[in-house]
DNA sequence: CTGTTAGCGCATTCAA
DNA sequence: TTGAATGCGCTAACAG
């Protein structure tokens, strides 16, 4: 019996003979091992908890689905559950899945604070913040260089000779809707343009909001030729908005999206946006447990991913503009 | 021990008062049930498996959340995978799941033959299976009603007072893609219309598949003044298609797809489709899981559902649109 | 109603 | 290198 463990675990040295006495009873016997009797005596659950907001959104299907992915490979099971961005049941995801013994967790939360993640968290489980720097935790977080993102969505704008930007920001609340906005003010600055407050309005990150925004600009009667989104969902609602004002896009507003969600392309015409590499970084996650959990990788770990622009058709050059810019 | 297993369990009748100490011993001494022992003891693991071609894709993810939720709220864990719509990953997927000694698996599998299901899984453990019917395993199928979805497609179309309607279908070897023609057919047939070999293409689900279905609908140069698709994505192909040959969209061609994905609301004009409930579906999946396996719940349990009209821009009365059907 | 006992199926000592 | 014994933390049968 133990060395039935053995074989299967590879853990000891088993004679060749043995071994492969025992492979073939399990092949004659059809024996499967009951992988929670594994878990019980090696208290180790061979599976790893994934903590999203929700799954909808091609941001954490994608996350999910390459995490689910590269674990399974490795032979590990993903329990996930969603937080829904409430601090409430974020918490008590997180206590769900730690009372299931996962061996670690991958969360992507909105709504629980450092504090509580610093605090409650880390003497409990090996554990990776998605999407989001705790500060004194950066080892343990995997993130995107949103103010890069920021940067290069507005640079690309300027570079292609506009000017009047307006910028529809997520929750600034938030810290990965604020560091897009100090990327786009970097760039205003790095081409030697003021920043306009009356050119920023704050939304929610949802099409409504993008709509309800865009809507806004235009009534302020500030002249503006593009503008940045800061997730491609208000782009989709602003473009809602700058038609129904009668304006076209892009010959009187380019407009630059942020994530590179699969409606940016269905949107008409396909958003010109900034890559958000989601998929690669859920992979990541998985290679991070993998490796410090199950020692079972060696991969190179990135923490720190960065943005790159995605060329579509919503934004043009400045001189194929009409001249026209909204509220000029 | 035995006790305070009683009263978590609440199996059998424990005294208030010992009930009471227990409680507040479990609470100074911070204690949390081990679930994994819980499982092997009990040879129950309280996590269902769900099997998903993909996260990707508004209609997994919305199964997925759904009866995550409905099960987290009863104490259930989601262990998930992904098959890939490949037979031989099905399969694999459905060995690592049944090794994790799931209690019960939901499973929307497009590889697995009707025999495998019948024949592997039958005495393996409960199973339901999603948007599909095998043949003899109805109690166990949880789908959509495709043929009159198909039928309420073209009869919408009809009502508006079109009469040469293209039809663009996926796969005929997927019942679901041809049980949707056969609603086109059964609605063309109630209002007297000859059914048309050239205006049907059948095609992939995808969207490039849709555009290219489009061209070649429109290269056979028979008129038609609406087109049905068999799923929006492909609607979103045939959208682009129709644009490139200079066409306007609802004006020369209305269009109604299927799903209602949220890719719908995104094009321009937003899509006219056909609502899929798959939320209703998968909170109904979890349901069946927490009736049948868990005795935890009374839900009635629904095995075919409805699909509904979404009216939205793509698709306008005959008399609205112009006199220059393509092809005519 | 409560405590005692014997497994659940495995990994991991320790001897041999 | 292999086998025998012990225990992981719990549930379920049994006896009291």
């Amino acid at each position: 019996m133990a060395t039935v463990s053995r074989v299967i675990n590879g853990s000891s040295r088993v004679s060749e003979k043995t071994r492969e006495k025992v492979l073939s009873a399990m092949r004659t016997l059809n024996y499967r091992p009951n992988s929670i009797a594994q878990s019980l005596a090696s208290n180790r659950s061979n599976s790893v908890g994934i903590l999203v907001p929700q799954v909808h959104g091609p941001v954490f299907a994608s996350m999910l689905s390459e995490a689910e992915e590269e674990l399974r490979n490795a032979g590990k099971f993903t329990i996930f559950a969603t937080g829904l961005s409430d601090e409430i049941k974020e918490q008590e995801a997180i206590r769900f899945l730690i009372s299931r013994n996962c061996d670690a967790l991958i969360m992507h939360v909105d709504a629980l604070t450092d504090e509580f993640i610093k605090e409650q968290m880390d003497d409990a489980l090996p554990f990776l913040i998605m999407n989001r720097v705790v500060p004194g935790l950066e080892d343990k977080c995997i993130s995107l260089d949103n103010e890069r993102g920021g940067f290069e969505a507005t640079r690309t704008l300027l570079e292609m000779g506009h000017r009047r930007i307006a910028y529809i920001s997520g929750p600034l609340a938030w810290v990965d809707a604020s560091a897009r906005l100090e990327g786009h003010r970097r760039a205003l600055a790095a081409y030697g343009q003021d920043f306009d407050d009356r050119l920023l309005v704050e939304s929610n990150f949802k099409e409504f909001g993008g709509s309800e925004a865009m809507s806004k600009l235009l009534r302020r009667g500030r002249s503006f030729s593009a503008v940045v989104c800061a997730n491609d969902e208000m782009a989709a609602g602003a473009m809602d908005a700058i038609r129904a004002r009668g304006l076209s896009i892009p010959e009187d507003v380019s407009i630059v999206g942020f994530d590179n969600a699969p409606l940016s392309r269905y949107l008409y015409p396909k958003l010109t946006t900034v890559n958000y590499p989601i998929a690669e970084m859920g992979r990541m996650a998985a290679r991070w447990v993998l490796r410090n959990v199950y020692k079972d990788s060696e991969a190179e770990i990135r923490h720190v991913f960065r943005p790159t622009l995605v060329p579509r058709g919503s934004a043009i050059t400045a001189e194929g503009s009409r001249d026209d810019a909204p509220g000029k």
